[in-house]
DNA sequence: GCCAACGTTGGC
DNA sequence: GCCAACGTTGGC
């Protein structure tokens, strides 16, 4: 899931614990989060507009897919006036923060990695802000995640 | 800040 | 239902 951190980030998801993610206006981006996640899911928290952009930590489906009530709420940035309380349009889901990586995992690396030639983020133009990943993929950047930046190297102290 | 890629809108 | 115009996203 994408978020710009001057939105919101995974330091502000660590602060608050858990939080709705509200907004997304993107039927494709939607029917995943209404239709396709179940709590306790693992979610790869990504940073957009970053630098550098990629993944910056860990957080968990909280509550499946329920109506986004910002979307009725008149004058409010996510108002729609076609989503009402009978039919909504627009669905969210709560995160719950798991863990933030030491370094953010960089999308160079992603595309770089061997296993995430596939993976929805890697592809070119790949815009979605919620987007499947498969298990193999998810533990690909845990694993690469779970790295510190001087991996492999010993470090004074130990 | 640029611009390619993409999604949505709306005229026809 | 096509498709050009437009707005947005997001890497760089």
């Amino acid at each position: 899931m994408k978020c710009e951190p001057s939105a919101y980030s995974i330091d502000d998801l660590a602060r608050d614990g858990n939080t709705c993610w509200e907004g997304v206006r993107n039927y494709q981006a939607r029917n995943i989060m209404r239709d396709d996640m179940r709590v306790g899911d693992g979610v790869l928290f990504y940073a957009s507009n970053a630098e550098p952009a990629g993944v910056t930590g860990l957080a968990a489906i909280a509550k499946t897919g329920y109506p986004d009530h910002f979307a009725w709420k008149k004058g409010h940035k996510y108002f729609d006036a076609r989503s009402t309380k009978t039919a909504p349009v627009w669905y969210m889901v709560d995160l719950a923060f798991v863990e933030r990586f030491a370094d953010t995992v960089p999308l160079a690396t992603l595309k770089a990695t061997r296993g995430l030639e596939k993976m929805v983020v890697t592809q070119k133009g790949s815009r979605l802000s919620v987007q499947p990943v498969t298990k193999a993929e998810y533990d690909v950047v845990v694993r690469l995640g779970r790295k510190t930046a001087h991996a492999g190297v010993s470090r004074p102290g130990g």
